[in-house]
DNA sequence: TGGTCGTATTCTAGTACTAGAATAGGCGCT
DNA sequence: AGCGCCTATTCTAGTACTAGAATACGACCA
C-alpha cells in the first residue's frame, strides 16, 4: 500500500480526477482558483509532484495532444488506483482532526518580549487585516450565483475560523487596554 | 539584516531568550509543554536549528558545564542581535494574519469522490475527536492554578477554534443528512 | 584499572522540495 | 527556407530537513 498522500498529492490528484489534465494547465487552474496561496502548490513542484505520482502508479499519460504552437503537451489522467487512493485521502483529510497551529501562536508564547506598545500595535494591524479578509471572503462567497454545496462548506469553514479569531481577538485585545 | 526566523526557529530562540539551555534539556521543555505536536520540531532537528542560529550569530555558547555523568554540555543563550530577532519575529507572527488551511480543506475539495455514507462516518469521527479535544484542554486550561496570561491567551485562542469548526461541523452534518 | 552506564552531541546518508535557467519543438511570418 | 515566438516541459544546483546510528566522555563500580 503506498504511504498517504501530501495534501499538495491530493490537490493534483482531486484536479485530474476532476479531469485530465497537463502541467500547465494544472498550474493555471490553481492560479484561477485561488487555490496558490492555501495549497502552497509553486509553479516548479507541480512536474516535480506529476513525477512522483505517475512513479507511484497513481496518475498516467493519457495523450499528447497539441495545441496551436507549442512543446507537446503531456496530459495525465488518474489510473483506477489514483482514484481509489484520492477517495481514501480525502477521507482521511476530512475525518483526521490535526490542528494547524499558525504563527500567532508562537508570537503568543514570545509575547513577554513585545514591548507593550509595540504588542497592541500588533493585534490592531492583525484586527485590521482580520476584518478585510472576513469581508472579502464573505463577499466571494455571496456573489457567486450557483456554489455548489461542497465548496460553499469550504467558505463557511474558513469564515468560521476568522470569526472565532475576531472575537478571540477583539477579548484579548480589552483585557490588555485594562490590566 | 537576517531573514526572518521559521516557527521553529522563533520557538527555539524563545526558549533561549528565557533562560539558557543546551540542546538536550530544549528537547525536554519542548516535551513538558505538550509543544511537540504543534511545533512539529523533531529531537534531530534541534542541534540542527542550533547550528543555523549560531551560524546566523542569534545565539552564543556560555559555557559547558558537566552534570554528574555524561557529556559536556553546551548551553546557549540568544545575543543582543538574537534577542532583538526574536521580539521582532514574535511581533511580526502576532501581526500577520497568514491563515494556515488545515488538511479537512483539501478533503473537502474532493469531497465529490467521497461514497456519501463514508464521508458520513468521516465527519462522524471528526466530531468526536473534536468533542475529545476541546475536553482536554478546557480541562488543561482550568485544572492549572497560576496560568500567567498569555497562556491562558493560548489557550483561549485554541479552545475558539476547536469549537468554531464544532459549529460549522454540526450544521453540515444536519445539512447532509436531509439533502 | 578497566568495564559499562547514562547523558549529550555529532555524523551520515537520504528525502523532499524549490527557484530559475535551459531546452524542445511546432507555428506563422517574410 | 529560415527566423523568431510561444507553449510547455525538463534539467541543474542548491537548501532544508529528518531519522537513526555513531560517537564522546566522565561517573560509578567491581
Amino acid at each position: 500500500m503506498a504511504a498517504n498522500l501530501t495534501p499538495a498529492e491530493l490537490t493534483l490528484l482531486g484536479l485530474l480526477v476532476e479531469k485530465p489534465r497537463h502541467g500547465y494547465e494544472l498550474d493555471e487552474v490553481i492560479d484561477a482558483r485561488g487555490m496558490r496561496e492555501w495549497t502552497e502548490i509553486g509553479f516548479s513542484s507541480i512536474y516535480y509532484l506529476l513525477g512522483r505520482l505517475r512513479d507511484r502508479g497513481l496518475i498516467t499519460e493519457v495523450g499528447s495532444p497539441r495545441a496551436g504552437r507549442g512543446k507537446a503537451r503531456r496530459v495525465y489522467e488518474p489510473t483506477p488506483e489514483g482514484r481509489r487512493a484520492c477517495a481514501r485521502a480525502a477521507e482521511a483529510a476530512v475525518a483526521e482532526l490535526r490542528p494547524v497551529f499558525p504563527p500567532i501562536l508562537v508570537g503568543l508564547a514570545n509575547q513577554p518580549v513585545i514591548p507593550p506598545e509595540r504588542l497592541r500595535a500588533a493585534l490592531d494591524r492583525r484586527a485590521a487585516a482580520l476584518t478585510e479578509r472576513i469581508a472579502a471572503i464573505g463577499a466571494a462567497r455571496d456573489t457567486q450565483p450557483d456554489i455548489p454545496d461542497f465548496v460553499r462548506a469550504i467558505f463557511d469553514y474558513t469564515l468560521g475560523q476568522l470569526e472565532a479569531e475576531q472575537r478571540w481577538l477583539d477579548a484579548y485585545r480589552t483585557s490588555q487596554e485594562s490590566p
